[in-house]
DNA sequence: ACCTTAAAGCAAATTTCTAGCTTCTAGGGA
DNA sequence: TCCCTAGAAGCTAGAAATTTGCTTTAAGGT
């Protein structure tokens, strides 16, 4: 996480874990569009300039707090195939990404990410878990598609659907594109 | 285009014309990041508080300002077959989104979108763009896919990999997502 | 214990943003 | 054609934000 390494003990790390802490319980109680760098600040008992020293702006903060919200807590359910836990860990991640607060956190990451390091976390999250679902299906002895392959016919259509078309997208929609990719070309790659 | 079609001839659009062309003068000479909301009504020989009350800030004119850019400007080349004239556009598709420029206007476009009609746009150019396409494929008697799918195997995977993971894509990828949809399921819906 | 130095604090200067009020002008009606 | 009206644009002062130079603090190494 880029701009989160900084003298991992000490000073620093507090006041990285209090702006951060600032950034939610603000977030919670205003909106996000009550947000500004000085009230954080203010909330942190920081100086806005540490702030602005630190992250830039308050896009590039909010970014980081965004990645920090998209981790996956959990590892992805086991329902005994490679079928139903791929689709129901897409349905999942429908569900929380397509939500307004999902959204609003991917549009944060993508957002004040100069570098896209951020996005890049982000995408390396949800192929970590769709390696873990895999890899466990091989396990099982399954025929298995690549993490790439997933990721183009599953994550990206989820994904590109969400930040480009806000209508139009439910459970069966994920379902079915789990579907089209074991049926079309399960042991491609 | 959300806020474009205010009092359609008249000073109004004198005022968005000029800001629209201040904002592309000064993205050449400065970059993206010398942009500030003062610099760019000065340049258009208007006052800030009139930017301010029709964009609302910087963003949402920037967004405005990139879904004009990203619009396509030449309909789909026809090469005869649905194959090399899909195949073609993802190319050409990837080649302009993939630049910097290109990922610079994308960015833009869906920062500064609250309501998301401006990604919605950008979303409809590409949908159009793959419509004409297969259209002509039809007309030729050609077996075709849905534009959905073509959106869904093509289109989502290239954005979600420029947005998401900055590194790794090239035209072959390209090929080989129509490749992939052509072969595996061209007659699905 | 003592340096070194990255990072935080402070405060002044600058810039950007907001808001209230005035002026202009396109478009419509008499 | 000549008003009238309403939606924008202009202007300005005040509030808020961001930037910046300098000082102080405290981790981490010697």
């Amino acid at each position: 996480m880029s701009r989160q390494m900084v003298r991992p003990g000490g000073r620093s790390a507090r006041v990285q874990a209090a702006v951060h802490t600032a950034v939610r319980e603000l977030e919670a109680e205003l909106g996000r569009d009550g947000l500004t760098v000085p009230l954080i600040a203010q909330r942190a008992e920081v100086t806005p300039s540490t702030i602005y020293r630190r992250w830039g702006d308050l896009a590039q903060l909010l970014s980081d707090v965004a990645v920090e919200r998209l981790r996956p807590d959990t590892a992805p359910q086991d329902h005994g195939g490679l079928a139903s836990d791929l689709t129901a860990w897409a349905e999942q991640f429908l569900d929380e990404m397509a939500s307004p607060a999902g959204r609003a956190y991917i549009r944060d990451a993508l957002l004040g990410d100069p570098d896209g390091s951020n996005a890049g976390q982000c995408s390396a999250y949800a192929a970590d878990q769709v390696d873990v679902i895999l890899t466990r299906a091989a396990g099982r002895g399954e025929d298995t598609p690549g993490v790439e392959t997933v990721v183009d016919h599953v994550v990206a259509p989820l994904m590109y659907r969400i930040l480009f078309r806000p209508a139009g997208l439910d459970a069966a929609h994920a379902r079915g594109l789990v579907a089209g990719l074991l049926e079309g070309d399960a042991a491609e790659k």
